[in-house]
DNA sequence: GTCTATACGAAGATAGAC
DNA sequence: GTCTATCTTCGTATAGAC
């Protein structure tokens, strides 16, 4: 396998290992076996650890932005109203938690926003999102803000994977109709058999 | 120091170094410094690092609920709309921010979410406060969705320091001033005379 | 109630072979 | 491009003294 195709499957497989257990709790063994290679190549692609978990979020912020530009393309050629632009992002990022990890290690990523590396990359991540819906969406500050606040919402609801009690907790089944509407379908079957049979 | 003031103590410092770095993070040494302790007494003390953990995201709840009924009781004795009871929340939160690393070592919880132990906690807790919202202090579903929405916003600005950045950066000052409006004195302060002074 | 000493097991990173 | 072996450091937890 060359090079390059290497780097893209460590990052997968980090991504999905960091967001389970965060920057700290996840080690670079474990992220070597979820890339079925030994851990000192790990070490030995991207030199440090924290290196790694810096290519994971920019990977993941990068691929939010493309999938956000597509839906916003899409939505100008279609010329529908622009109320409808919303759904579709949202459905965009509800799309992204399927890519196993990706939303979770940006939260990850911003928990740990204290320190002086990581929380410089989440400032500026945040910041090139709340551009992109202010700028190239053509959001007024108070919609970014609500579409922000729904977003955060959303991705800590499915950190605590609140959707696993879904038929088992009727303030749990409350919150996560309320929060994921008619998106609660896909979560159900992103979280596994377990909770979508529920 | 009696045993009890001393658990106090430490779940105090542990609350304050568990925001900053996370439960994978954290050492139970660097917790004892905080407290001024030796690391082998913060074990004794609470068996594990993991029920320490879980000590201090349940102190961090019981304290955000205490101050919720104490807003919600004033509230319902001033006689004032039902509209000012949100704002006094929203204060009362920020509030709760000045306690360093209370809201924090929350946030720290629910990313950890999928952990079999730390998760069942987090989402316990977070449905306690949804149940707060709509049954004592009786919002409906959406009023609940809103509020906690804005909530989780305000937590991750925090959590990634993006106050700090107000006055040095356009859009970050931008964001700030909307998602914190004029809590952002309050916010400033909290973040040090670094930030304040910008 | 609190400490010192320490056992024991990770985990990140390096060296060097193939 | 990829591995095995290993160094070294750190961190939780225990034992036992004061």
């Amino acid at each position: 396998m060359t090079s390059a195709e290497r780097r893209e499957q460590i990052i997968q497989a980090a991504t999905s290992v960091f967001g389970d257990r965060g920057y700290h709790g996840t080690t670079t063994d474990q992220v070597a076996k979820a890339a079925g290679i030994s851990q000192p190549y790990v070490v030995r692609m991207f030199g440090t650890k924290e290196a790694l978990f810096l290519e994971v979020i920019n990977a993941a912020l990068a691929m939010l932005l493309v999938s956000f530009r597509e839906q916003l393309a899409e939505h100008r050629s279609s010329g529908e109203p622009a109320e409808a632009l919303v759904p579709k992002l949202g459905n965009a990022f509800i799309d992204l938690v399927k890519t196993r990890g990706l939303h979770r290690s940006l939260m990850q990523g911003f928990v740990s926003g204290g320190d002086p590396v990581i929380g410089v990359a989440a400032r500026r991540g945040f910041l090139e999102v709340y551009a992109f819906l202010r700028d190239e969406a053509g959001f007024a500050p108070e919609e970014v803000q609500t579409f922000l606040s729904y977003g955060m919402l959303t991705s800590v609801l499915l950190c605590i994977e609140m959707p696993s009690l879904f038929g088992r907790d009727s303030d749990a089944t409350e919150l996560a109709c309320a929060a994921f509407g008619h998106k609660l379908d896909l979560v159900l079957e992103t979280m596994g058999p377990d909770a979508a049979s529920a």
